[in-house]
DNA sequence: TCGCACGATGTGTACGCACACGAATATAAG
DNA sequence: CTTATATTCGTGTGCGTACACATCGTGCGA
């Protein structure tokens, strides 16, 4: 292995000029600069990260601003245990991250905990910009004190943010669209069940949505879509019975997707001999979720990798603030389709990313 | 962040005792000992591994000994790259690999590769055991020089590897069942295409095969699932004319799965007309694989992530030998569901490794 | 012509943290 | 008091980073 003394020996400078080329740093003359960054392709010289690492001893300070999670709303859950996991292993290198939590349904308490984010004085941010005009308002804040951000999971655009770490949903959607039209029949129908009112546009949900009826039209099949849409689920008696007079009425329905985390939610109220005939497409791996798979009920659920999301927005920041690696602007998270004869060994990606060796 | 020094500090002993304890290397008396580990909890302390990670600095030496690839056999492209990815992120921790390749088709060549790979002084070793007599004595000779070693992508049993590091052949079969059961309708028929003949038990083709009968059993599924098989796929014009003679003499047949990597070569064959009403379910991403699936002459592919195989079986030996990690005995690859709607989103790290470098 | 200032360029080295080995010290045994 | 044994100390090592300092050459004023 070639190290910066060996290029500095065959320069014949010394180690710290050899830096300053590396880094651009500045103060070499052309020639020597030339000369050195000569050695450096032909001895194919590569920074020792391990050592680079320990050298520098940044001291950052990262923050994420993602919304809580509890047993009704799970899916954050799985974001923040990436970014977790990624934190004890950037941990090393002194990087230290505080997590900001918030309400998802309360656009004050948004900017709220932003403003005790704030305080804390991070070098960088990691946020899920939920709300559209509050997110306005955080960004020039961010900008005024010159904060770096990645969005994550939720992309919003006309920011100059980092890059957007997650999910396609409108290709989700079209995914969504073809798994349900393979194992349905050309006259079968489908229904698409949205759990929210009002969505903005840009919220997957929506997208998703909007990518499951566009596979049928890119392929010019012909299909009854209908849709329902509930304001939330908190009247589960309600919900239940609006889905179920909707089936009874229409028997050639033979496939629902719910273009949300909710997928048990919904199907657990529909009748048990309708849940029988029918094929479900859902999106996340929550527990209930995945319950709701092994026992059959749901056929397909699109994954969009969240844990991951997490975990490489640590990274990718990381490698920005201490190695100045630009990311791409977006970075996809896979489309992973579950069923219930795989679900068992896609829970061990999580363990996966380098051992931060 | 506490440092060995800080704890030497409160202990009143030097950087080096506290080392000895933390790495249980002896030579410290019980009382200095416990003295030591209280601090060592109390004040949280963790190794920071990127400063062991350069005082370590073993020069390690290890070995892979996989089949050589090509045009023909693209398959094992896969995994050797992520082995590369691997290897050039544990250069930094002093770890060399050396690849060793061989004829997949030739016994001889297996043991004569072995043998040169023994000569370079190996201190681990990568494997993929593909014959069965031939292995035992490879194991033997490496069990004499006490090097350890894991079993990649193929596994056998009765040894003392390290661990294995691969799919779920049998579940992955069973995998292929669910959905080519999925996208068919109930009076439809099936058909297993092996491509290979004398199948050796334990060879995932096999293994596939077995799992996707299975599946219609474990679920009291009635279907009509017919084979064939064929020695290799030298004669491609004689392989074409058995199955399209085949598949015009049973109608009823609406599925396919190749349980091998060859399944573009096979469907190729079919003509077209029958392309078109057949589901087609086929194993690994290989670049012919994924063209095909996006002309959709496949309809899903079953990939073992072997890239990420190649990349896990050197991050784990490292793991074993730097820090003494030992690994579960079998760390099973994701069976990840491939279509034309998410093929785009699937491997992100690996095309741009690939692209990238 | 001398002296000095200053920018450009380059040197030398302390530092980050854990590791491990030779040397020193303490303690016990003979 | 010597030898042996058990503990513990002190420090060089791995490699890159970055800052304080040294060196050189040029230009300018007197």
């Amino acid at each position: 292995m070639t190290t910066i003394k060996d290029i500095a020996k065959e320069a014949n400078v010394s180690t710290g000029t050899v830096d300053r080329v590396l880094h651009d740093r500045g103060g070499v003359s052309q020639e020597t600069s030339d000369k050195i960054k000569g050695i450096l392709r032909k001895k194919n010289f590569k920074i020792n990260q391990i050592a680079s690492s320990l050298a520098m001893k940044k001291h950052l300070n990262l923050a994420t601003l993602i919304p809580m999670y509890d047993n009704q709303n799970v899916f954050w859950k799985s974001p923040a245990s990436g970014i977790q996991k990624a934190s004890q292993e950037v941990n090393a290198n002194g990087v230290e991250i505080t997590n900001f939590f918030f309400d998802q349904f309360d656009p004050k308490n948004y900017i709220d905990t932003f403003n005790k984010l704030l305080d804390s004085n991070p070098d960088a941010l990691i946020m899920a910009p939920i709300f559209v005009k509050e997110t306005s308002l955080i960004i020039k804040s961010l900008n005024e004190r010159d904060i770096p951000f990645i969005f994550l999971n939720i992309n919003q655009k006309g920011y100059n943010n980092l890059c957007y770490i997650g999910q396609k949903s409108f290709e989700g959607g079209s995914l969504a669209g073809q798994l349900l039209n393979l194992c349905t029949t050309q006259d079968d129908e489908l229904l698409i069940v949205q759990t929210r009112k009002n969505l903005d546009d840009y919220r997957s949900f929506s997208q998703r949505g909007k990518g499951f009826i566009d596979y049928f039209n890119k392929n010019n099949i012909k299909k009854s879509i209908h849709q329902i849409q509930f304001d939330g689920l908190k009247n589960e008696s309600n919900v239940g019975k609006k889905i179920n007079s909707l089936l009874k009425s229409n028997k050639k329905i033979k496939g629902i997707v719910v273009p949300s985390s909710r997928t048990s939610n919904i199907i657990e109220l529909i009748h048990p001999d309708i849940q029988a005939i029918i094929k479900v497409v859902g999106f996340d791996t929550t527990p209930k979720n995945i319950s709701a798979l092994k026992k059959g009920q749901i056929t397909f659920l699109i994954s969009q990798k969240s844990f991951n999301q997490g975990y490489k927005s640590i990274i990718t920041m990381v490698n920005y603030l201490i190695h100045k690696v630009k990311p791409d602007p977006e970075i996809p998270t896979p489309l992973e389709i579950v069923t219930k004869e795989n679900v068992e060994f896609i829970e061990y990606d999580m363990r996966r990313y380098d051992s931060g060796l």
